[in-house]
DNA sequence: ATGCTAATGCAAATCATTTGCAATAATGGC
DNA sequence: GCCATTATTGCAAATGATTTGCATTAGCAT
């Protein structure tokens, strides 16, 4: 938790370093990302952004949302097809399920993701970096209202 | 082979049943994905099709693509960002491995992912009809380079 | 404080994909 | 084989998420 709360400072350092300002934008995108603590999009970023920023515009958030995916801040899913959604970039690979009927989106831990991650790399000769697993298809409470 | 050969009947039937028509511009395309044996895209198709179809427009193509994804004939992959590759649907899980540096995309096998799609199946409950699995990293080729 | 320049807001531009509509062509019944 | 029905096509215009140009604003080093 201290880590969180220390965050504005972390990201106030790497911001320096690459020579970037420590705007009052940045730090509230920063902090709704990681509150929202899962899947956010743009629009939804915005319109939360604006209960503080009234007047913070869509662009500010898509250029900081690639300022931060650059500096590695934060990830960018492809899930849902229509835009992207956001999280704060964990160590560990992500592994999504989402049910195709209500759209829910479930993480999921998945401890053969490390086995099968170097088995790859040494098979094929490739570092991997990143690793996304999506998983899609039917939750309970939709399965049983499809038998109804 | 005998299978790709007969796919034009096939997929004829199945057309049949929905109550859909086989033109020559949708079997036109379903080769041109089925030759491309990979990853294509709206626009590459569009062009390729053109050869033999030079009025057929970017609309047909992409409610094609539509089409034979509901039909279950092809896949939708969400690799590159900016738009979407299409493959001939396999009967196993999609695994791709690609380079960030040179775009590089491998199809990889992993006899693990079948255990993982069971595990994960039960533990949260979901009947799961589709796992894609994407990994990026620098292939054995670009990470030579990088190190000069 | 002041100057330099990154960041912002706004409006207009992109670009892949979708849609409306009139014209065309595949299929089923005769 | 011919005709009527209606799915499919081509074209142009619309959409919607994301990007960009530009004049204005505001961090931050001095």
């Amino acid at each position: 938790m201290a880590e969180r709360l220390n965050m504005d400072t972390s990201v106030k350092d790497k911001l320096d370093v690459s020579n970037q300002r420590m705007t009052s934008q940045r730090s509230t995108l920063l902090k709704l990302i990681e509150q929202s603590n899962g899947h956010i999009d743009a629009e939804e970023l915005h319109r939360r952004a604006k209960q503080q920023h009234p007047r913070i515009s869509l662009s500010t958030v898509y250029r900081n949302l690639q300022l931060f995916k650059k500096m590695g801040l934060i990830t960018e899913h492809h899930f849902v097809e229509e835009y992207h959604l956001y999280e704060v970039k964990e160590t560990a690979d992500h592994q999504h399920l989402q049910c195709t009927k209500c759209g829910k989106i479930v993480e999921i831990e998945c401890p053969v993701s490390d086995t099968f991650r170097k088995k790859i790399s040494s098979q094929y000769d490739f570092s991997i970096m990143d690793v996304e697993v999506y998983m899609r298809g039917l939750c309970s409470k939709c399965r049983r209202e499809n038998e109804k």
